[in-house]
DNA sequence: CGGGCCTCCTGGTAGC
DNA sequence: TGCTACCAGGAGGCCC
């Protein structure tokens, strides 16, 4: 599931029910998910500490304490659910955060692909990782934008999901913002007039909170999206046409064939 | 560098 | 009903 608006509504969720919170303690029911540290490291670093700040940077999550930064990674199916501790805890439950006023909070991964890490130094972390800007950095301008594509000889596609380019979009919003632009996602970024690039900066970045805020707010995408009708036999919601599949970056994708020309 | 494939996992579902 | 093959909103590693 996540991409940048997921991990944005899991952001809302964290503050909402972690932030300024003080751990009790923690449960880590499988330590795979836990590559750089151990039940026992991340538990030490954890108990009795308050979460001060939160950040987000692509579809990682970033939570700090006064000792470092708690790093949490989605994988494919991840998500974070707040709870009581008299409530029943949601199935696939990785790490449980327990805070003294009773609050809990639930790391869940039916898959397992995922992390969760510690990182002295987020900024240090986003440079070891190669992460590229947030797509919805302030500080990322459409040129700045078209700069980091500038050298890219491969597909457009492969280049947005590429997290060093920039970070935050998959398969799913990839396909949102190539559909939204009228581009096809196997065209080459140098076959793309600047402008068009342009275009792609600022639908990306319109999409993207627009999708953030509906996620935050539980509401349905837009019906002109094409996220909506990515089930088996959809139709465009543009033309009325029948959507295509193609594979790219070993993911299926989904576009127009009318809309979006190669 | 880029593309394609495999791998880590688990579970839902289409198809027989 | 039961079984199997395949697929899935991520991403690193490997080969060509």
């Amino acid at each position: 599931m996540p991409e940048l608006p997921d991990v944005a509504e899991f952001h809302a969720r964290f503050d909402a029910c972690a932030l300024k919170k003080t751990v009790r303690r923690i449960r880590v029911f499988d330590e795979r998910i836990l590559p750089g540290t151990s039940p026992q490291g991340l538990g030490r670093r954890l108990k009795d500490q308050t979460f001060r700040e939160s950040a987000r940077h692509g579809k990682y999550l970033f939570a700090r304490t006064e000792h470092g930064w708690l790093v949490m990674h989605f994988g494919m199916t991840g998500d974070l659910v707040c709870y009581g501790k008299n409530d029943e805890p949601p199935d696939h439950t990785v790490v449980r955060f327990d805070f003294r006023d009773g609050g809990r909070l639930a790391y869940v991964s039916q898959r397992k692909i995922g992390r969760i890490d510690w990182a002295s130094d987020k900024n240090a972390f986003i440079r070891d990782e190669s992460l590229g800007p947030d797509m919805l950095d302030d500080d990322l301008t459409s040129d700045g934008f078209l700069e980091r594509l500038s050298d890219r000889r491969g597909m457009i596609k492969s280049a947005l999901m590429d997290q060093s380019v920039v970070a935050g979009i998959g398969n799913i919003w990839a396909d949102e913002i190539l559909f939204q632009t009228g581009i096809h996602p196997k065209n080459k970024c140098s076959n793309i007039p600047p402008d068009d690039l342009r275009e792609v900066y600022r639908v990306a970045r319109r999409i993207l909170r627009t999708g953030s805020r509906a996620n935050i707010e539980g509401r349905p995408l837009p019906k002109s999206y094409l996220g909506p009708h990515r089930e088996r036999g959809g139709e465009c919601p543009a033309c009325g046409g029948k959507l295509s599949h193609v594979s790219v970056h070993s993911r299926t994708g989904i576009f127009c064939p009318a809309c979006q020309k190669e």
